[in-house]
DNA sequence: TCCGGCTATGACATCGGTGTCATGACATCG
DNA sequence: CGATGTCATGACACCGATGTCATAGCCGGA
């Protein structure tokens, strides 16, 4: 590969005066310009990062370390599908600066985190970014001070810059959408509480509830551990029997995520209820293949990775430029309701009289 | 941060000591080895990669660019969940082999790829990767010679090395199974043909028929566009109502994949169709959540994304080392069928016998 | 005892850009 | 007309690691 050197030599002036074609500082003569610009193209001469980047001490690449870290053993859901769109938001933020994203997997592997910081300060990185593969405490190794790191869908102890999903306020937004549609019944089948979402999405449902004047009934909240190969299935299939037979059963039931609410359309077809004139069905997460090829499709809401990834992405664009290094707070990203066919609107002037009613307490 | 010269001043020693110590060429005392390495500890050295690929000339990174590039307007379907397994198989091959692996996303136009390309070549690149959402074909920007290109989950009409998912061979082995199973009447749902895998599993369906010497049936195959927000669902709907209407009606379905399975299986019990007692379903692709959490459990058969991602960096690899630059075949990659209860075993003499028909003909 | 060979170490040049400073040719101003 | 300023350009050092070559000390064999 050709060096400016090459490229002087061709074009019959000096290394400095090539340099100053490439970065536009200095003046260089109208004439020159174009003699060099010319031997450039003849040579497919590409500048080398590298030498630049020993004199300008900026490497101008960012590192991105995605896998498990928890300490605790995988929950096995999703095949790590929030990653991607997060990484994708991520490219999308720093692709606009001009940073280069470098990326490693730990495969699963928590003892190869070392490593891979490691490798990444070799390459003199301006900042790191972990992503988890779905919302937990992580504990990771520590990384030197003036190099900033920004966690995405986790958080630690330490006050790390963390950009988060806004669980309860998104679970909340969906509750009150479906009380504005009339229901009153809602049961929430929620996900295992050792899962952060497990726990903040009830409370989401819970604010709606408190709000609206609904009066919370714990037999409506049931954690549920669906997505076990064997007893998964069972113990949903159970928790529904129960929630149908109660005195007043549920005219919708809450699922903790996408997934579960495909079991959930499985199951109530089993038991003979009807999709969504018997009973009303929502999910969580927005995941399309679900959501939308289900029939009839799933009324769901957003977790809106894509929209973590770019706002990690400037998050992190912030820290290296030297602003806000002491801010400690989490960044919270909600996203909107979608609003499908798995639910009945009930008693329309109802909806309207609390559409309104909502206006006013604002 | 520091530099070897800090490291050899804090050790009293010569920087080309603590070169030698850092790679282990040229010998070293025993004692002095200790007090540079204390140093080392001290510093919290850590070798910039920049220098040293300076002089080495090599960067030990590999690029990846993702995203749309093919001219025709998008698909629509999935949403890049390929690409994200074949990446993480791409970072595994290479992770073995010290690479880093520094990836871009196109963010679906096609105009930025050569800027990222020469962003890639800047950093002195030892390899490019470019992966694809799904099978089809691309047309890429010229990269220069001596920089060795990988096509994964797609190819181009330049010989270029590429790894492709092997549907064909795929198809036919689930097919296979499903007449090993006892089934005759087999009607396959194709995707677009306009899509390679739109015309590469019906082969396979044909292969597999002809192998066992079942007639083909055109009234059998029928190509769905389901994904199309209004018209799929309706279109996908009279198909099945059609196959139903047969006088030798099938008695299972093979769809497209596991995304139209999933849609498959409400309008059949929209039509009180159940499964799989009047009706079998198989999918394409094992997109584990669909395919595990419907009920009952999806047949299909395994696209291994994440190992056409080991294959390719491994491909990579060797063309980095010089080995095979003059094949160019194509990789293909077949996975596994994933037998699950969603169609029925008929008639298991008739299994027995078959399969032991398949062993004979070997 | 002397020399070849090995070990342990350092001086120095080099990789490819870029920051600093110097230089020569003109243009401008008092 | 000479002092000063601007433009266009080049010489040179430097970033941090490493390859090449040199050197000093030591051991063993002739």
């Amino acid at each position: 590969m050709s060096t400016i050197y090459d490229v002087a030599r061709l074009a019959g002036v000096s290394p400095k005066t090539v340099s100053r074609v490439l970065n536009g500082d200095g003046p260089v003569g109208e004439r020159t310009r174009e003699v060099v610009e010319a031997a450039m193209r003849e040579l497919g001469y590409v500048r080398s990062n590298a030498a630049r980047m020993m004199r300008a001490q900026k490497s101008g690449i960012v590192g991105l370390i995605t896998g498990a870290i928890s300490t605790k053993n995988q929950p096995s859901t999703q095949q790590g599908l929030p990653d991607l769109y997060i990484v994708q938001g991520i490219q999308r933020a720093l692709d606009a600066s001009g940073m280069t994203l470098m990326i490693a997997d730990t495969g699963g592997r928590q003892d190869r985190v070392p490593k891979l910081i490691d490798t990444f300060l070799s390459h003199r990185v301006e900042g790191l970014i972990y992503v988890a593969e779905y919302h937990q405490p992580v504990d990771l190794p520590p990384v030197p001070e003036d190099t900033p790191l920004v966690l995405a869908n986790c958080y630690d102890d330490r006050g790390t810059p963390a950009v988060l999903p806004d669980d309860r306020r998104l679970q909340a937004d969906l509750v009150r959408r479906l009380i504005g549609a009339g229901h009153r019944r809602i049961a929430m089948l929620a996900l295992r509480p050792d899962m952060a979402a497990g726990r903040l999405r009830p409370l989401g449902y819970r604010d709606a509830l408190a709000e609206t004047g609904i009066a919370f009934d714990p037999a409506l909240l049931a954690h549920v551990d669906f997505d076990q190969p064997e007893t998964g299935p069972q113990l949903l299939w159970d928790t529904i029997d129960r929630l149908l037979r109660l005195d007043a059963p549920p005219t919708v039931l809450c699922c903790g995520n996408d997934q579960m609410a495909l079991m959930v359309y499985g199951i109530l077809r089993s038991m003979g209820r009807r999709v969504p004139d018997e009973i009303g069905v929502a999910g969580f997460d927005n995941y399309r293949a679900i959501a939308e090829t289900l029939y009839p499709p799933l009324t769901t809401v957003e977790l809106p990775y894509n929209a973590m990834g770019v706002r990690a992405g400037e998050r992190l664009l912030q820290l290296i430029s030297g602003e806000g290094r002491d801010d400690h707070r989490p960044v919270l990203v909600a996203g909107p309701v979608h609003w499908r066919g798995s639910v009945n609107e009930l008693r329309t002037a109802t909806v309207v009289s609390l559409m309104t009613q909502r206006e006013e307490t604002k």
